[in-house]
DNA sequence: GCCAACCCATACGTTTTCGGTATGCCAATG
DNA sequence: CATTGGCATACCGAAAACGTATGGGTTGGC
């Protein structure tokens, strides 16, 4: 089945003529009527009453019609959602995003992108560092907002920010009645820590701000998670050291400090796929890189 | 836009493989590549990922996806749907009838006519001698249930039975205390008429009828069809030759009696257009044949 | 009643497109 | 480093489609 040939019969349908037919093909009659008797050939009936005022349509051709037009209305609407998504105008976004930025970047970059991309599904999913790779590199998120960014061959990075580190503990703690906390302070401090290096690289940035400082603290508990680490704080098990906008996701009960004389920061970056070459993802990053400049 | 591309398209997005979709295909894969290629080129986008494990559809390929299969099912639908209305399994029979015949074969028609052909459309429309023809060839009606037969060029007729003619008349008629009328009896009494034979050749048969044995009747009024013509007889204005069957139509007070020694009957008959070959007209044609045999 | 106009069908040569075979390139694997 | 698996490219033969020329039938006008 050819939609070529249901092409032709559509327009003899309405043009009732083969002659008629053919000049708005822009072709040749005899071709026209030589495919319109193979379409009839295939199908194994007539498909049109031949007199000597043109072609009329037998019931089986009625029957073709309705539904030949349908399909090349089908087959034509497919290639022009193709060509939307393509061009961005339509199709999903799948997000990703780590918890320490939800609170502080969703809210602004929701909006935005609902207004940029409108006619497009939005998706989002927050990523725990060691899963955020494979969702990225699997295609279950298209983009992820990333702290700090993914180092990987196949996944290309945007920086668009970055957040000093602070200093989370208890409201009572009495480190929070100084305004900022010199590093010195920390010495001997049990430490909330999240997990290694080579699970997470936001630990690599704290050891080597420690170590810098020739500050040494105990590890006192590994957590997978920013919220986790939180909850520990809050129940006295030890301090952690976050990056800034994590105090948006804090429970009451917890403080945050500048560190001084530590100009430590992570970055904040869009990560996707080296081969999505999707236009959403550059509409993405520059919705995301309003956000983080309304922080 | 090609459908065969549509179907290959498809074929390798399911198998995630251009091989595995060549060998189901039943071709070698390179050219399927290159068709794939070309509906890219065509789509102006990547339809696929192609990575060292197989070809993975893109966001614009889903989009496409979707749609194309259901155009292909929607054509390879419209080309079963025409067999089938060809084959005499879908359709529509638009039946035409005489209001003579209505009463006495339509209670015996239609159900075997529903019995015969499920999943066909059914249409009635009563017909008059003078458009039955028209319409006919307008192809408004596919076949028609005349008496007697029409006689066109254009018009096949398959005679399905005969009825005798019988006389109507007014119930309080002297005539009408005879079982059987003699044609001599006839004599002088005031006729109502059907249209002349050119417009309705029932009357030729009935002129034909009285001439053969020497009556004359005065015609009185000149009605259009058979309903009319026993309205008039009931009202008193005169009598009626009609064919046997009329007499389920007639309405109290009219009592139809045998004409002694006139064997004069008229066809009862199916008519269709020459150039329909559908195989519903074969069909309506036995059950015609069955309804008449029951009569 | 004949001729012109119209419309569809057939025939044949040309061009385009498609499919098959051979081969190359790249990455993953052992 | 060689092998394997998968897609892309090149080239050739085959099939399909298109255009031109032409035939046959009917309608309508002179």
């Amino acid at each position: 089945m050819d939609l070529r040939r249901l092409r032709y019969f559509v327009a003899v349908a309405e043009a009732r003529s083969l002659g008629k037919a053919a000049e708005r093909l822009r072709m040749a009659q005899p071709p026209l009527s030589v495919q319109i008797r193979k379409l009839e050939a295939e199908i194994g009936a007539p498909l049109f009453h031949r007199g000597t005022r043109g072609m009329d349509l037998t019931e089986a051709g009625q029957a073709l019609l309705a539904r030949a037009s349908e399909a090349m209305a089908l087959a034509a609407d497919g290639v022009e959602a193709a060509r939307a998504v393509a061009a961005g105008k339509r199709g999903r976004l799948s997000v990703g995003y780590m918890f320490v930025l939800a609170n502080a970047m969703l809210p602004r970059l929701i909006p935005e992108l609902r207004r940029s991309v409108p006619g497009v599904d939005l998706e989002f999913a927050e990523l725990s560092a060691s899963t955020r790779e494979a969702r990225l590199l699997d295609r279950s998120v298209t983009v992820a907002l990333c702290m700090p960014a993914i180092n990987h061959p196949e996944i290309q990075v945007a920086r668009i920010g970055a957040q000093p580190f602070m200093l989370a503990m208890p409201i009572r703690s009495p480190l929070a009645r100084l305004a900022a906390v010199p590093m010195a302070r920390l010495q001997g401090r049990p430490l909330i820590a999240l997990p290694p290096p080579e699970q997470d690289p936001a630990s690599s940035a704290v050891a080597a701000l420690l170590r810098r400082h020739q500050v040494v603290m105990p590890i006192m508990s590994r957590v997978e998670t920013v919220h986790s680490a939180m909850s520990l704080v809050l129940a006295g098990e030890g301090l952690a050291i976050l990056p800034a906008c994590a105090r948006l996701g804090a429970p009451r009960g917890i403080v945050f400090r500048p560190l001084r004389d530590a100009t430590d920061s992570l970055d904040i970056a869009v990560c996707w796929r080296r081969d999505s070459h999707s236009p959403l993802i550059g509409t993405f990053l520059k919705c995301a890189e309003k956000a983080v400049a309304r922080m």
